[in-house]
DNA sequence: CTCCTTATACTCCGATCGAGTATTTCAGAG
DNA sequence: CTCTGAAATACTCGATCGGAGTATAAGGAG
């Protein structure tokens, strides 16, 4: 995967920029039984390139993770506990926020087994990637987690590497049974060998990779997983953005609130094909988006584009109250008839 | 809104049954600043008048609740611990489950204000829905919580009497530009009049109802509001889970959770029709199922059904690996051309 | 002026799906 | 035994959706 060039749609964002508090996590420390919550967001932009994450550089060389910190008392709701806490950590203006999941397995925080370490993961989209707003704070292409995930310029090379050795790990099941539960799982998830592929389960392919070993964890040498690693469980909340983001775009208009207040429609057509992973036909792309009545135009050009002139369009907030369910549908190859 | 007769799919089960553990509340009440979660279940099975949920009795003539109890260091797993409530205070077997939603508004938790409650949610589904298993759990119909969400004969009176309601609260506002932003949101979430009626919507038009103060609410006169009451946030939870529900069966096969080894076409469209709270186009239905590959035929038919005998059919679950995304897509009535 | 690049417009055609109608097959009443 | 009603099942029509491909327009660089 080519390296994500951090060109914005806005290049000329220049706002003065101001170091944020680190969270102190010594405020008082949990007695055993007792029950944490982190508050965690999947920030997410679009570029050209493809959509990026905010990361918070890890602290004394550890591994990178979101913005977050702990639910306080102060915090009247659960997503304003959040919205404190990345207006803390970074300088970005929240667009859309919506809670993801809550994760709370036992086995599953490494830290002291005797308190319970809830974390609530939230996705927050961004309108524009503002320089990250602190020294430790990074925007960064999603698909350094998820490089399999990319199917933009055909199936990537990660996910060649993983599929041999995701039948190798559905192959050493222990019993017949279990052997054939594994191909059956890796079938629904994966798509076995491209066709089948079903964007939004991202999450699922993740567990599944790290149920079967195959995803770099912290302290492992290098080259024994795919992908960056993420501090705690973070990479797993970046994994259900992600899938929901994917998902929530087919029937309702979020990808709009990606977008600055006037683009093209190709920058509209690459923003929707980075998050989704793939490639989608252009006049049917544009077609689909014309007559949804989701856009419409502002009167002005852009020559910025290359060749000829591109109109700049503008999103169409009334659809919210017209439609339905005025989402972009992702077209999905037709299968040759039986 | 007929009362909900519980006749079953499976009439025929009959098991002993035994009362169930009531939940201790009084293990260790908890401290200032402190973090309490509860995992609450909206338990729901079909029945041929409509879905249900399973309801507990509330202690002393209080509001019901759903099957629910705290977090407690024991469970392995936020999905473990549930299951181990519901095991205790209900006799069903759980089929699918998932979590729905995290809540932790410190406002609207009427309790101890010093302390945090979280508020876990999640959605069951059963095959059958068994003798409620204690005298204090009950089945009942979901609409009964949400009288305006049935649209199967036609708007509800319910939601008659909460049109005018809603309309009254919208030019309550302060202000024309408050006025105009509840208009909107009034139209987006209600569908204004019965067309663009979305049925996934049911939480946002719970919030909006609780917002306008028009739902019953514990200890207040009846009259004042539509629908039933539950303890604390539990018909917030059931909203979220008659939403997720409806907006799932589109997109996946979630529907056979519900139903019996073997159905009829007609038992399957009611559940469906049910769920969405809207009648289906029968002969549409029937060709939608079958060229979606969801279904094959037993080989046996039922008499039960009243006229020619129909056939039994079971779920294919292969097509979970075959097909991307194998839902039963609601038929949405074509809009005349402009 | 040529060529390259991108934007934009249009066509074709199979598949989908809303809507309506006709036919089959049982149970039970007369 | 026959009629009747209820439900299941089968078929048709036509609009529209949407995947795929192709053609034309309008700028910039050389």
């Amino acid at each position: 995967m080519p390296p994500v060039v951090m060109r914005q749609w806005f290049p000329r964002y220049d706002r003065s920029m101001s170091e944020s508090r680190v969270p102190e996590s010594d405020e008082a420390p949990p007695a055993p039984g007792q029950v944490t919550v982190e508050l965690s967001a999947a920030i997410v932009a679009a570029t050209p390139a493809g959509p990026s994450v905010l990361a918070l550089r890890g602290e004394g060389g550890g591994a990178p993770g979101l913005p977050s910190g702990p639910l306080e008392a102060t915090h009247r709701t659960l997503e304003a506990g959040l919205r404190s806490w990345v207006a803390e950590q970074t300088r970005q203006e929240l667009g859309h926020v919506e809670q993801l999941y809550t994760f709370g397995d036992r086995d599953r925080t490494a830290c002291d087994p005797g308190v319970r370490a809830l974390s609530i993961g939230y996705l927050a989209l961004v309108r524009e990637a503002r320089p990250a707003g602190s020294a430790d704070a990074a925007w960064e292409g999603w698909y350094r987690w998820f490089p399999w995930e990319d199917r933009r310029d055909g199936q990537p090379a990660a996910l060649d590497r993983l599929e041999a050795r995701l039948v190798a790990w559905a192959d050493s099941g222990a019993t017949a049974g279990a052997r054939q539960l594994r191909r059956d799982r890796l079938a629904a998830t994966f798509g076995t060998g491209g066709d089948g592929w079903i964007e939004d389960r991202v999450l699922e392919r993740y567990e599944l990779l790290y149920g079967a070993g195959l995803v770099s964890e912290a302290g492992a040498p290098p080259g024994v997983g795919e992908g960056s690693v993420m501090r705690a469980d973070h990479r797993r909340i970046l994994a259900t953005a992600i899938g929901r983001l994917r998902g929530k775009i087919k029937y309702r208009p979020i990808v709009f609130e990606l977008m600055p207040p006037a683009f093209t429609f190709l920058q509209l057509q690459q923003t929707v094909e980075g998050l989704a992973g793939i490639r989608l036909h252009k006049p049917n792309f544009r077609r689909l988006v014309e007559q949804q009545g989701l856009v419409e135009e502002t009167g002005e050009v852009t020559t910025e584009t290359g060749g000829r002139p591109a109109r700049l369009l503008r999103f169409r907030s009334e659809v919210l109250l017209e439609r339905p369910a005025p989402g972009l549908r992702l077209p999905r190859p037709r299968q040759p008839a039986a």
